[in-house]
DNA sequence: AGTGATACTTACAATCTTGTAAGTATCACG
DNA sequence: CGTGATACTTACAAGATTGTAAGTATCACT
């Protein structure tokens, strides 16, 4: 140990492969916007935050407006993929408690990971996308049929529409509890910890009950 | 006629009183936000879009932050006036036709006023604001006691919890259509113009169809 | 080891944005 | 009309932000 601990302490230049430092530069873009929001994507500030200079991340994304896209563009894979592998790993058991596990599933990914409000911020700006296919659609199209399936002997018929209102529902209030949750329950008294996970299972079971 | 009609018009100063130029400030600035998004508020912008120079802005509100606190707190206020405002006019007919009514209200007043965009903006913004009090919470007293009044006679009981959760699923699925309704209904093939009114009213009948 | 590719840095330029200072025009009121 | 208040303008300063240029360090491969 003839090197003083610190102060001659060359940090040795990270350099990741250009994978890994996309990667972690669009991680922590997203990290500032969906805790600081719209105002927090600063190239500057971002580079500070991975302890690099912000060219670093023009040599990657050529520009802001590159950087915003890719951002964009990964939010969007996450959420379908996350979804679509969530609903697939969709328990098989009671149709009523697998219900109820889908929604909170959508929940989770879309909340509690922190897609909803990104996404959320995307479609506020108006940042152009356009999601891949209508994956959506073909959710619907698997409950839909999973739903006639499962339906209770006297259940009113199941129109397909009836299907789509139920994903759009769930689709919409996920978005809004994302961004307006704690407001709201603040609003209406509702402070306790497990208020978020009531209020999901009350809503599943409020969908499925239409099944029986 | 000496003078030529262009080039030496002097359009002779606008000067309104502080109130008006407050207001027009104020709209031109919520116009910004709830169309171009977060990223289109430059007081420049604003100033350009009125026909007057920045520093009139900066002579209103003191600050850019100034500026926004303003539009957050008359944003607020109008969604709470104009929600209230709708819930006092409900219907006293039928309670389900009522409450159908109810939650159309409760969406014109949030998205087709674009209230909600400008909310959620704010929200993800993380911008300081406290609601006045939580007048949510008195509505869902009226909604509640209505409720009670109107309910079937084999329906199951009715808590205030439920009623609580029926106003948030609301609220959610207002803020959530607001944000995402045209992405996800393309989504989902829902392209008809029809289709918004035709969930507003299923999602009604659904939250309704408790009660009997 | 040597060499080319490239991830990354420092230094700098151009532009944009908020904010200030000081002066001008318009209103209210005597 | 005169006078004070103030809505508003032009000109400018200070700092932030994106982007460029050129060089350096590190990796992969022979």
């Amino acid at each position: 140990m003839s090197q003083a601990p610190e102060g001659a302490a060359k940090p040795k230049r990270a350099r990741r492969s250009a994978e890994e430092a996309r990667r972690e530069i669009l991680d922590a873009t997203e990290e500032r916007l969906s805790q600081l929001g719209p105002d927090g994507i600063r190239l500057q500030q971002i580079a500070s935050d991975l302890g690099v200079s912000h060219p670093a991340i023009l040599h990657h994304f050529g520009s802001r407006e590159g950087l915003m896209r890719a951002v964009v563009e990964r939010a969007f894979d996450r959420l379908e993929t996350d979804l679509i592998a969530a609903l697939q790993a969709m328990p098989t058991g009671d149709p009523v408690d697998a219900a109820v596990d889908v929604v909170k599933l959508a929940f989770r990914v879309l909340v509690d990971k922190g897609h909803a409000r990104v996404v959320a911020w995307l479609l506020l700006s108006g940042q152009p996308f356009a999601p891949k296919e209508n994956r959506l659609g073909q959710i619907a199209e698997v409950t839909h049929a999973r739903r006639l399936l499962f339906r209770g002997p006297d259940a009113p018929p199941i129109t397909f529409e009836d299907t789509v209102f139920q994903m759009l529902l769930v689709a919409f209030t996920t978005f809004g509890e994302a961004i307006a949750g704690p407001l709201m329950r603040a609003n209406v008294g509702l402070d306790d910890a497990g208020a978020p996970d009531r209020f999901r299972e009350w809503l599943a079971r409020l969908i499925v009950a239409r099944n029986h």
